[in-house]
DNA sequence: CGAAACTCCTGAGCGC
DNA sequence: TGCGCTCAGGAGTTTC
C-alpha cells in the first residue's frame, strides 16, 4: 500500500522518462477511483517535461496537459519493453520511446485525471504541509492537535493536518514516541508534538532512503521491492512480542482501521483509565 | 462546522 | 480443491 515514501520512490524511478514523447496510449480498464479521462489520447505527441509529487499524488507535466495520478492502495507503475505482454490488472499503458509505462492496480483505488490548465485540481486544494518540508513543524502540529478531541492517530492521518502519513507511518511514529494511538489529540503536550514531528520526519526519510516499504506488493517502476518492512516495530505485529519489552502487541480500531500498539511502551493516557483499552 | 460512517475494489487468509 | 466468509485500507463523499 503506497504511502509517501513509495510514491516518492515511484517518482524517482520514472525520471528516465523525462524528455520522451508519448507515441501511443491504451486504456483497457477506465474504471478506477474515478473514470480515466476519455480523451487521454490527447497525450499523443506530447513530451514529458516534469514529474512532481504533492502528498501522495504524482503530477506528470506534459507539453500541453498535466496528469494527476494517485496509486490508491494497490497501484504501481512499471516501465517495461514497449511490446511486453499485459499482466492481469494492467489498466493503462503509455508508450514512450522503446518502453511502455504500465499502470497496474488490482483494487482500482487509484486515479488518473487531468488537472486544470494551470496545474491546479480540487483534490490538491486542501492539503496540509509536506512532512519533510519546513512547513511541518512542532508548533503547527501542536496547534492542530489542540483543536480536536479525535484520537491522535486519526489526526496524524488527516491530510489537512499533514500529508503523506498513512497507517503504517502513523503507527510507527506513535510507537517511537511512546504515545497511545487513541490518546485524545488535545491532550498531546507540546513536548510530545515535538517528538512526533521528529519521528515522522525521520521514519519517512529513512523509508525513502531505503526505497519505500513493501507490505503487500509494492514495486517501483523497475519491479524492485522495498525492504523497509524489516524495521517495523508495531505495524502488522499484532500478537507478536514488542521488540522493546516483549509484551504482546495489541490492536484496536480507530477510524475504521487497525491500529497496532504496545500497551506497555505506549500506555493509555491517565484520562483513558476507564475506557476499554 | 466537526466527526464519524460509508464507499469504491480484489486478493489473502481461514474454516469447513 | 473449492466455497463462502472476513479483513485490509486511501481518502473522497455522505450523513448526522
Amino acid at each position: 500500500m503506497p504511502e509517501l515514501p513509495e510514491v516518492e520512490t515511484t517518482r524517482r524511478s520514472l525520471l528516465p522518462l523525462l524528455d520522451r514523447t508519448v507515441q501511443a496510449i491504451e486504456v483497457r480498464q477506465p474504471r478506477l477511483r474515478w473514470p480515466v479521462p476519455e480523451d487521454l489520447q490527447r497525450l499523443q505527441g506530447q513530451t514529458l517535461q516534469a514529474l512532481d509529487r504533492r502528498a501522495k499524488y504524482l503530477l506528470a507535466r506534459f507539453g500541453q496537459d498535466t496528469l494527476l495520478m494517485h496509486l490508491g492502495m494497490s497501484g504501481s507503475f512499471r516501465l517495461v519493453p514497449a511490446d511486453a505482454p499485459w499482466r492481469k490488472h494492467d489498466h493503462v499503458s503509455l508508450t514512450l520511446g522503446e518502453q511502455a509505462l504500465r499502470y497496474h492496480d488490482p483494487r482500482r483505488f487509484g486515479c488518473l485525471l487531468w488537472t486544470a490548465s494551470d496545474g491546479s485540481h480540487p483534490l490538491l486544494d486542501h492539503l496540509g504541509p509536506e512532512p519533510l518540508s519546513a512547513g511541518f513543524h512542532p508548533e503547527g502540529l501542536y496547534q492542530q492537535l489542540q483543536r480536536t478531541r479525535r484520537a491522535v492517530k486519526v489526526v496524524l492521518m488527516d491530510n489537512a493536518v499533514v500529508v503523506g502519513v498513512g497507517n503504517i507511518y502513523a503507527t510507527e511514529a506513535l510507537f517511537q514516541a511512546g504515545i497511545h494511538p487513541a490518546t485524545p489529540a488535545h491532550l498531546i503536550t507540546r513536548a510530545q508534538a515535538d517528538v512526533l514531528v521528529q519521528h515522522i520526519r525521520r521514519i519517512l526519510q529513512q523509508a525513502i532512503d531505503l526505497g519505500g516499504s513493501t507490505l503487500r506488493d509494492f514495486v517501483d517502476a523497475q519491479g524492485e521491492t522495498g525492504y523497509f518492512q524489516q524495521t517495523l516495530w508495531a505495524y502488522g505485529r499484532a500478537g507478536e512480542p514488542c521488540r522493546q519489552c516483549q509484551t504482546p502487541v495489541q490492536t484496536l480500531r480507530l477510524g475504521q482501521r487497525a491500529s497496532a500498539f504496545c500497551p506497555k511502551c505506549q500506555p493509555p493516557h491517565k484520562t483513558m483509565a476507564n475506557a476499554a483499552f
